[in-house]
DNA sequence: TATAAAATTGTAATAATTACAATTATGGGA
DNA sequence: TCCCATAATTGTAATTATTACAATTTTATA
């Protein structure tokens, strides 16, 4: 049991029909690896030395593939940049505005299961449960 | 009991600690009357006709003071650019993906008391529900 | 191997936002 | 009322994230 980190990327492209190329792999790999919530400079950044070829538009392309087929989550909690996560499952996020970390949380959440449903007549694919303020580290530091 | 609508504004403004400058009430004022969720651009827009010397960065620094001193939300529901929100009070956003409109959703929000609070340890200041998909317009057109 | 389609790359263009210095408005004494 | 300090506004230039696009490379298939 377990995959080793590559291949469980690969098989996480596979099951969204997502073909795995090379750079494909590596960028979702990096998003299994890093539980951050890169933005798409942190993984070009974060790719280029072990990929010199990696192209920035590659890492864009990339990244909108994995969140049109659902393979990763695209995060709009900054107002300056775009963030990513490799977590699929259902969990809100909270962004310190001092230090501009976005965080994990598990909060009750009461309608995780109105994707695909409508909502006063709208047909909804996506929830995304935003908090901010400032994070326990930064209030201890 | 009801104010002219300059009035409700310079009373918002009073109540947040803004000085109603000319452009602020302006601003306020269009927040007031459109209900639309607009952006920067659609308020300097909106306003240029009647304030021929309205500068955008006055409408940029505008809207942060409002966003800062909470006289308005800013929204973060769209990846491309924000939008601000004249309505302060508990209430969700749904983003049409086709036409791009946002509209206020009634949703049971469960967590909208953890303002001041804290969770996990973090300062919560803001909490933000976005729902995203295809609005009934869009879905009847 | 030849060929077509798909993916990647690099550069140039776009568009939202910010920085900043100059100008204008405001308010409280003298 | 006039001066002056401060705050607010303006206009332009700079920055930065993102997109467009054409050229090149890779992949799959016949
Ligand atoms: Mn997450
Ligand atoms: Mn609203
Ligand atoms: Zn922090
Ligand atoms: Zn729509």
């Amino acid at each position: 049991m377990g995959f080793k980190h590559s291949d469980e990327a690969v098989e996480r492209l596979k099951s969204k029909s997502i073909k795995p190329s090379m750079q494909r792999v590596a960028i979702m790999d990096y998003l299994i690896l890093n539980r951050t919530h890169p933005s798409v400079d942190d993984v070009y950044k974060g790719l280029s030395a072990s990929i010199p070829t990696l192209s920035r538009t590659t890492v864009y392309n990339t990244l909108k593939l994995f969140s049109d087929k659902g393979a990763a989550l695209m995060l709009t909690i900054d107002e300056s940049r775009v963030n990513f996560d490799g977590d699929t499952s259902p969990h809100t996020h909270f962004l310190c505005k001092n230090c501009g970390k976005i965080y994990d949380l598990q909060v009750p959440s009461p309608v995780k299961e109105v994707i695909g449903m409508s909502l006063a007549g709208h047909q909804i694919s996506e929830i995304h449960y935003y908090y901010k303020g400032v994070c326990k580290a930064c209030l201890e530091g």
